[in-house]
DNA sequence: CTGTTAGCGCCTTCAG
DNA sequence: CTGAAGGCGCTAACAG
């Protein structure tokens, strides 16, 4: 591969020169600078950023790391990082951990290794560990989805948006509310969320009858046999579910569906994502929108902000959400 | 950040021996290793990958050239290439041209200056300047979804497909059948798509009447627009349509009902891409899965054949599909 | 088993 | 306006 040397030599000038035409820098005789672009269009040269990353401590890179590169949430959300990125110069370095916690703290030090100028870290736990190795990294660190103590973080307000959740069931007159819910592991999803709903029905002094909690876990498959089983389980059913997530919602659809049973009439629905599908399942499905683009493009602002200004070591962003009341819920 | 030097001085040894046991290369002594080890420990020394890139000319990453970064077609290929790619250590460099044609070749610069080890350039058209840039690369590249000439790529059987899908319609015993696509400057799903269906009705003298062939963009609305339109422009109203797409077909499901035509009963629907959505719509939506993951995997490995071997520069891989029959069709 | 030496390709003083 | 010199952090012969 061709070298500023070789140029250099090609155009009988210094590699110094050459270094003052590619960047714009400096004083270069229009006549050598003429010279200096005719071999550079000869050649095809291009620059090595490796190179000049190697010198100047900057690589453009920043690292996100993901715990499931295919779902929609992530997609939207590395979509609304790299809006905000790439106007700056920066591009995106993947890392995708598969929801192992280990893998976590591997691509940590990968991306270290790496020397990329910042981490988003889209997070789906939290423990000593990660946390230990975070604080120890070089590199700055910003946190999305989960709120982690002395780090940067963009979170959703998840406690907030399930109580409005659960409280608009019950303004419209539910007071059997069942819920599905995921570990408590993750904070975010699983434990802030159900705890919303506990807090709410104990605050309406409304009961939660046995096999009115499901757990699950993030597909569609298991919000349908969570919903079997709360159907199952349950002496008195519900007359609304929550589910914490879209699909989950979903699965609890097709189960409720296939039970016969009417949505809304007999059961009300509401999720939490404004899922793509969620607008076109039938009946639409009542959600509520995170804007997780905007989380994203937000997340990087506060990164590229640490990397310029080395700002303070703990901004905390809670992003907005919206209630979207739709056909499963009356 | 501490370097290589900083190791060699604390632990009493030369930088080779630091590289020796940090790489696992060559004798060295279980004393000296151990002392290394130690003053690494301490310190936490994360090497330089990027240093090392620029002695060994490999950066271990692989540049990935997106159309758009958030659809469910992209992150399931960029999810198959990762799955095969992080197999072999390499990580994935996101470039995003939000369908903007002058950004690929943009982007095919960028990561050439990045030194990546090779591209995955997952595209939608193909021109003059584009072919150059590519044939002037020093970086291995590999296409997929669109065959390039004298570039390695991984296709769908897009003609193939699209005829089977016609022919599936006209067994059914469909003779009035509508069609929605895109620009032709997708030759995949924009070109080939749509002369598959031309050819197969032709083959079966079957007439297209006037409004019957729509053209939309890659959206649910442009779908429903198209369908609208198709409804309003043709005399005799098509007892079946095929979108090229799964979200045009749902778009049209969205027509298609507002308009309170049955399907399908009075008109079957079928689309491409065997998107999550098709499943859950109502009715479930008939399609074709294209096994998206899979073409990105089979791309990581094409590359990376090429990247060790040097390969034969032309290898081209077509997918399989299959045809996914559900309730909107009769 | 270990250290010395010489770059990889680029930028950046510092002298002309 | 231009070039020489030095070094970023690391590996890879080549001698000990």
């Amino acid at each position: 591969m061709v070298t500023i040397k070789d140029i250099a030599k090609m155009a009988g000038v210094s590699r110094t020169t050459v270094s003052r035409v590619i960047n714009n820098s400096g004083y270069v005789s229009g006549e050598a600078r003429k010279r200096v672009l005719k071999v550079v269009e000869q050649t095809g040269y291009v620059p090595s950023e490796q190179a000049k990353s190697l010198r100047t401590k900057k690589t453009k890179v920043i690292g996100v790391i993901l715990p499931k590169i295919s779902t929609e949430t992530s997609s939207r959300v590395v979509n609304g990082m790299d809006e905000e990125l790439s106007k700056h110069g920066y591009q995106i370095l993947l890392a995708n951990t598969n929801l192992n916690e280990k893998k976590e703290i591997e691509h940590l030090r990968l991306l270290q290794s790496r020397r990329v100028d910042g981490i988003i870290l889209v997070a789906t736990n939290i423990n000593d560990k990660l946390m230990n190795e975070i604080h120890e990294l070089k590199v700055p660190v910003v946190a999305l989805g989960q709120d982690m103590p002395s780090v940067p973080s963009v979170v959703y307000d998840d406690y907030s948006a399930a109580c409005d959740v659960t409280r608009l069931l019950i303004e419209k007159g539910h007071h059997r509310i069942g819920f599905i819910g995921v570990s408590e592991k993750d904070r975010a999803v699983g434990y802030l969320r159900q705890k919303a709903y506990v807090d709410v029905l104990k605050e309406n002094d409304l009961p939660i009858e046995e096999g009115w909690v499901q757990q699950a876990v993030f597909n569609i498959d298991s919000g349908c046999e969570a919903m079997k089983n709360m159907l199952i389980q349950s002496k008195v059913r519900p007359t609304a579910v929550f589910a914490v997530t879209d699909r989950l919602a979903i699965g609890a659809m097709e189960a409720i569906k296939e039970a016969n049973i009417q949505i809304p009439k007999e059961i009300s629905l509401i999720g939490i994502g404004a899922s793509d599908m969620s607008m076109y399942v039938t009946p639409r499905l009542s959600t509520v929108d995170y804007e997780n683009e905007k989380a994203g493009s937000e997340a990087a602002k506060l990164l590229i902000n640490q990397i310029n200004n080395g700002g303070e070591n703990s901004r905390k962003l809670s992003m907005k959400y919206r209630l979207l009341i739709r056909d499963s819920l009356i």
